[in-house]
This record gives C-alpha cells, sequence and structure tokens, in this order.
RNA sequence: GGAGGGGUGGCCGAGCGGUCAAAGGCAGCAGACUGUAAAUCUGCCGACGAAUGUCUACGUAGGUUCGAAUCCUACCCCCUCCA
C-alpha cells in the first residue's frame, strides 16, 4: 500500500481500516495541504446504530481529532427508497414515523461519539434536499449521467436480477439517490471524501463521477473492509442479534461482555479498531500470551465501552464483571436492572416466570429446561425446584441477582 | 405455450397412511474441561403444564380415512428442461 504522509490516511492506514482509496496519492496531498471535510452516510432502518458501523463511526473521530471536519449524514430521505445492497429482497417500507423515529435513535448513536456542539463535526439529514426534488428537472440534470447499461452491472441489482427476486423500480433509484448526496455535500459544504464499507464502493465512485461531470469537481472515495471475527462472524452479529449501541437497546454491561469475549485472534486488530490507545501499547498487549491475553480483553472492553457509554459506565461494567467473573468486591451494580412490581412479588411469584421478567428466557419451557440442567442460579445459589415461588422476603437486599448459566446475570429489584 | 420437479421446525434437509413434535446437520441453550478465548466432550433444543397430558405445526383451503407431513381436489408460490 502506498505510504502516507498525512496523519489521517497513515493512522487508518497503521489501523487496518483502509480497503481501497481512489487515487491515494491525490487525497494524502490533499490532506497534507488542507482542512478536509469528509462523510459518512447513515440509513435510518432501526432506532439505533450497532458495531457494524462502528468502524465507520471511529474514522470520522479520526478526522475529527487529526483537525479535520467530518460529516455524519443522515438518510432520512435515501431510507425512502431503501438501499437494495445485500438484499436479496426489498426491504420493508418504512413510515415516516418510524424514519423519524429511527433517526432520533440515530442521533443517540452518534452524539455518543461525535461531537455535534462545537460545530466540528455536523449533522446532516439528506432529506433537506432529497425531499424536494422535481422529478423532471432531477432526471435532466442528473439522470442523464445514468446509464441503465452500467447500473445492471452493480452488484446489488444483479443479484436480485440472478435470483429472479424483483427489484422495484424504486429501489433502483437508490444508487443514484447516494451519488447526488456526495453532489450536494461536495457544493453546500465542500465535502470532498466519502467513506463507507467496502460494499459502497461502487456507490461512492457513481458520487465522484457526477460531481465530476457536473461540475468539474474533484472527489475521493474511502472505503474500509469487511470486518468479521476469526471465525468468520459479521462483526456485531450475535445469535441473540445486532450488538446495539444505544443503551437502551443493549445495556452497557453486555456492550462491555461482547468485547470481553473476544477471541484470542481478534484482540490486536480489535484493539487497533475500536480503541484509540497509541499503537505502541496495542503491540504490547497483543504479545501477551496464553491466560495473559485476557488482560488484553479486559483493556478493549473497557476502551470500548467507555468510547460508547463514557467512563463511568465503563467504570461499572468492568467492577460488576470482575465481581462476578473474579470474585473481586461485590459492585454488582453495573450488572442490567429488571423492576417487578411489588405487588406481585407479595403474592409469591413463579421463579420461572420471573426469568421470562429478565428477559433471561424465551418461554416458560426454555425456563424449565434451564432450571432441570441446572443453569439456574438465585443469588448464587442453584435453583433445583423449577415450581420454586419468591416473595418480598427475598428482597431484604434490595435486588435480588438472578443468573441463566454463567454469564448472563441479571438484577431483579422490586418497584 | 409444452414437460417435469418441489414448497417440512431459525436455516439446510430426510420422511411419503399409524411406531411423527417429525431422522441428520448447522445455529442456539445448559453442563464438563479451560483463561469470561478457541477446540473438544455430554445433555437439551414447538408452546402450556408439577405431571398422566393438552394444544399448535409439515405452502393455503377443502376432502378421503378410525387415523394424513404422507392419499385426493382446487388454489398460491418456487425451480429445471424444451419451444
Amino acid at each position: 500500500m502506498h505510504r502516507f504522509r498525512s496523519e489521517f490516511l497513515s493512522t487508518l492506514a497503521s489501523r487496518g481500516y483502509i480497503h481501497q482509496v481512489s487515487e491515494p496519492e491525490a487525497l494524502d496531498d490533499l490532506f497534507c495541504r488542507e482542512r478536509v471535510t469528509a462523510y459518512v452516510g447513515f440509513d435510518c432502518t432501526a432506532d439505533s446504530l450497532h458495531v457494524g458501523h462502528l468502524v465507520s463511526i471511529m474514522m470520522l473521530r479520526l478526522l475529527e481529532r487529526t483537525g479535520h471536519r467530518p460529516i455524519a449524514l443522515i438518510g432520512g430521505g435515501t431510507t425512502k427508497v431503501g438501499d437494495p445492497s445485500g438484499r436479496d429482497e426489498t426491504r420493508q417500507l418504512l413510515s415516516d414515523a418510524q424514519i423519524a423515529h429511527n433517526k432520533a435513535g440515530l442521533l443517540r448513536s452518534l452524539s455518543k461519539f461525535l461531537d455535534f456542539e462545537k460545530g466540528s463535526a455536523l449533522l446532516l439529514d439528506n432529506a433537506e434536499w432529497l425531499d424536494e426534488l422535481k422529478y423532471i428537472p432531477f432526471l435532466r440534470e442528473v439522470g442523464v449521467h445514468f446509464t441503465v447499461n452500467r447500473m445492471l452491472t452493480f452488484e446489488s441489482v444483479k443479484l436480485r436480477l440472478e435470483r429472479e427476486q424483483p427489484l422495484t423500480f424504486l429501489e433502483f433509484n437508490y444508487m443514484i439517490m447516494q451519488a447526488y448526496d456526495f453532489l450536494q455535500l461536495a457544493r453546500r459544504y465542500d465535502c470532498r471524501l466519502q467513506m463507507g464499507g467496502s460494499d459502497q464502493w461502487g456507490n461512492i465512485i457513481n458520487g465522484i463521477e457526477l460531481a465530476r461531470k457536473l461540475d468539474g469537481r474533484h472527489l475521493f472515495a474511502l472505503t474500509t473492509p469487511l470486518i468479521t471475527t476469526a471465525s468468520g462472524q459479521k462483526m456485531g452479529k450475535t445469535a441473540s442479534g445486532a450488538v446495539w449501541l444505544n443503551a437502551d437497546r443493549l445495556p452497557p454491561f453486555e456492550y462491555f461482555q461482547y468485547w470481553r469475549n473476544t477471541e484470542d485472534a481478534d484482540v490486536g486488530r480489535f484493539l487497533r479498531l475500536f480503541t484509540e490507545l497509541p499503537l505502541a501499547e496495542i503491540e504490547r498487549l497483543e504479545r501477551l500470551q496464553g491466560a495473559e491475553l485476557n488482560e488484553a480483553k479486559k483493556i478493549l472492553a473497557f476502551e470500548a465501552t467507555a468510547l460508547c457509554h463514557g467512563r463511568a459506565e465503563a467504570e461499572k461494567a468492568k467492577a460488576a464483571a470482575e465481581a462476578l467473573f473474579e470474585h473481586k468486591g461485590d459492585r454488582l451494580d453495573g450488572l442490567p436492572v429488571v423492576e417487578v412490581d411489588r405487588d406481585r412479588l407479595a403474592e409469591g411469584m413463579p421463579i420461572i416466570e420471573l426469568f421470562m421478567l429478565a428477559g433471561l428466557v424465551q418461554s416458560n419451557s426454555e425456563a424449565r429446561r434451564l432450571v432441570r440442567q441446572g443453569g439456574a442460579r438465585l443469588d448464587d445459589r442453584l435453583i433445583e425446584d423449577e415450581t420454586m415461588r419468591i416473595d418480598l422476603d427475598r428482597f431484604k437486599g434490595g435486588a435480588v441477582k438472578l443468573s441463566a448459566g454463567k454469564k448472563r446475570h441479571v438484577l431483579v429489584r422490586p418497584r
């Protein structure tokens, strides 16, 4: 790979963020020469971002730290169209209300990592220009620069056609919308670079070409590799769903645990990508052998959690993990808390039901199995009787710890 | 337009009148081992129930039968080949 001189690109390169860059030398020169504005787009398909978005977010942070200007572009407009890439069926159309709700959630995710208050990072919504487009003028200005011939060669389109899955004309337009976004950001904010996942390369190039043809602008593309775990799992996806960034979707303790349970082979790579520790420190950590490597995992978990939820929450999660797994102290307040109506407890609640309320199991049957297989614990005592009831007397200490297996724990408190 | 094949649990996939809540694999959960890792081994793995059990489920809707995932009819959807 090209040796970069600019702080931004050389840092990205040495930390493993770069998959492809258009015109690396020219972009590097640009970064050395001036304050550069660059953007990443996020569609409003859910009300929180997840770990899969983290690589992009980290790049925006680095941009900010190295004296450039990041733009987080929320896809309030493009979400109405729906990105077909990576999907073999049409996305469900979201209502305006859902989009607004999701947008609020994304905002919460993003502002954990970027400071939009000071104005060093910009938060924009492409609905701003997409909503007011006029069909015929748009087609005449932008549509003429896209040939269907070329659009049909795109991976996202080919996939649908090959599988004979419908691709609606609405979705077919997504790539044009994204190209138009880049054009608008270039015109309005002098944005020069779009970053994104490797699957976005084609869409980004479209924007670059559009801006060149229409305005003679010189724009750039940078994509990140698809991050997978050593065993081939897509980053941020677990069996129980995405690893969300918003605390109302995933408690900080569980976020901490996600990182704490990183596979050995991923520790170094993840420290580079998902923390801001100096490289020298990371090199020292990843050299640790065997059980020693757990120290590196704890640091990874702490740093990653601190970036997302703040240091205070990270400390709490860390303390709870230590109390739980290493019997150091009894700081359990970092655990996820579930509140249960006092009245319902007063009557004596079946332990099975409590497991359901705590969200540790999906059905009564599953709770029974858990007890029968010796995986259910109440304040560290094995529950042997699945018909056991629990009443208010149990809660003299305030809260009770309910455990499913060795790793999943919840504090239950009467309300 | 013609001929054939198929739709089964989160996914893949066997079953082709009763012994079928449905083989096997993957994923998942619990246990053992360990380092809160990986690998391995054991058990579990539709719902409800303390339990005999009850209910729901094999594309959809009807039907035949004491009894249907399995047979019949109609419909919907997918795939392959020929034109």
